[in-house]
DNA sequence: CAGTGGTCTAGACCACACT
DNA sequence: GTGTGGTCTAGACCACTGC
């Protein structure tokens, strides 16, 4: 760009122009918007390997060093996984090694890695409309259409953790209960690879809490026994809700782990 | 560094020496590393601003970009704050605006920030001797001089958080239970400001528990009433632990909040 | 105004992966 | 060898701060 002004085909002027903008944004700030609009948009898949940075320089008309910042910062959100000598790629659940992306639950001994995968059981899956805090959590109406998934995950035979998952209806229909136990690998992977919803992102709130009868029975646990209750709530691109999960964790014999920078 | 080879200083050679390095490192890397090594050494003390970029360049005889990629990654990690047109600066506990360095806990309405301080009642402070869980922890040997609290953190008149803390007696000698409630900010900038101690990481391991008599006392509830257990290990530079603190939260009207990327 | 960090560029070379 | 990302440099200019 030594004597081209950038046009980087998008609304907002470069600070190259050199025209008062409204709302200023370094320029890889602005590469970066273009790449996360591609990602969303699906033009490279999750697993796929996106162009070489000298490739996206010549697209938008920067530098490349000005695309490896914006790439940068993609990496470190963790929406793109760079391998030297190979290329820069969607980050995907599937083909990751892996097992949970957001589960944060380890044994007392040893680690996930160690432990093996879970058993899983599928206990209801239906579709339904959204309560007033479902939809409020989802960004729906109440009474829009919400399929709602209870299950148990057991390790090494004990019933650890149950979760109760509602997913937006409308971007997941005709989930059933057979292919979410059916799938092997973990759940996000599915829902990426069946429904192209890629999380990306979860907040959680942790509470200490009782069981009521159902939930001590399906976790064979007293219900005088104290268990973690984690609320979740996962985004895709843009910090759209696309999944709220309350889990109720078993920690007599795992902990939720976590780390504070 | 048009001419002249790195000599940093330090006994790993540079990539621009050309020489078989059986520790590879890249420059910027190193440079970290010697930025780091000033930090811990207190060259430069919390709340001080370090040497400018090109001082920083001039004196380790790199560019300017090389060190700013160094001081980039130690911002990213807290170690260090960028000021545009100011300088960079040394983190610190002390005036900075945040209330809790490590503590996640929230009022299920409005933040940390609405919610105003926190009154602390010290329960016990004393002068002991670590026993085997502490001693791991903290890295010392069992017996070893570790001072002891036991405190008591209340929101609105209402007692929320009971914890005990651990800190080596070598680093924290004379520390004393007026010095920790006299000291009206954060505990951690205390114990910056008056030990020259920042902790600069910390890991928890979380469960649900009940509480004992004595702990259900001190927190105003039932023993039967479930609680968040929060074990923190605090680590100050170079991951070298120098707390153990176990925590009790009530989570009736407060939750811990986390964000998974 | 000078000094600081922030952005952007262009070019060189290195490390790695595949073929 | 070719192409990828990774490092390092040098220089220009911008944005913010405070004198």
């Amino acid at each position: 760009m030594s004597s081209i002004p950038p046009s980087t085909a998008d609304s907002t002027p470069g600070p190259g122009a050199g025209l008062p903008a409204p709302a200023f944004s370094p320029l890889y700030q602005q590469i970066k918007g273009l790449i996360l609009q591609s990602l969303q948009a699906g033009e490279w898949k999750p697993g796929e390997a996106i162009p070489s940075e000298m490739d996206l320089a010549a697209r938008f008309r920067v530098s490349q060093g000005t695309v490896r910042k914006a790439i940068d910062e993609l990496a470190a959100e963790n929406l793109l996984l760079r391998r030297q000598g190979k290329g820069t790629f969607v980050s995907t659940h599937a083909e990751q090694q892996v097992q949970y992306r957001f589960l944060r639950l380890m044994p007392d001994r040893g680690d996930a890695a160690t432990e093996g995968p879970a058993e899983r059981r599928i206990i209801d899956c239906r579709s339904t409309r959204a309560n007033a805090e479902v939809a409020r959590a989802l960004g729906l109406r109440t009474g829009e259409s919400v399929i709602q998934v209870r299950r148990v995950l057991s390790f090494h035979g004990q019933p650890t953790i149950l979760e109760d998952l509602w997913l937006p209806g409308a971007a997941f229909k005709g989930l059933t209960a057979v292919q979410m136990s059916d799938y092997p690998g973990p759940t996000y992977a599915m829902l990426e690879l069946e429904y192209g919803v890629r999380m990306v992102r979860a907040d959680e709130k942790i509470r200490a809490v009782l069981p009521d009868e159902e939930q001590a029975m399906l976790l064979q646990v007293t219900p005088q026994t104290p268990l973690l209750s984690v609320a979740r709530t996962s985004y895709t691109y843009n910090d759209v809700p696309m999944e709220l999960r309350r889990g109720l964790y078993r920690t007599d014999s795992h902990h939720y782990r976590n780390t504070l920078g």
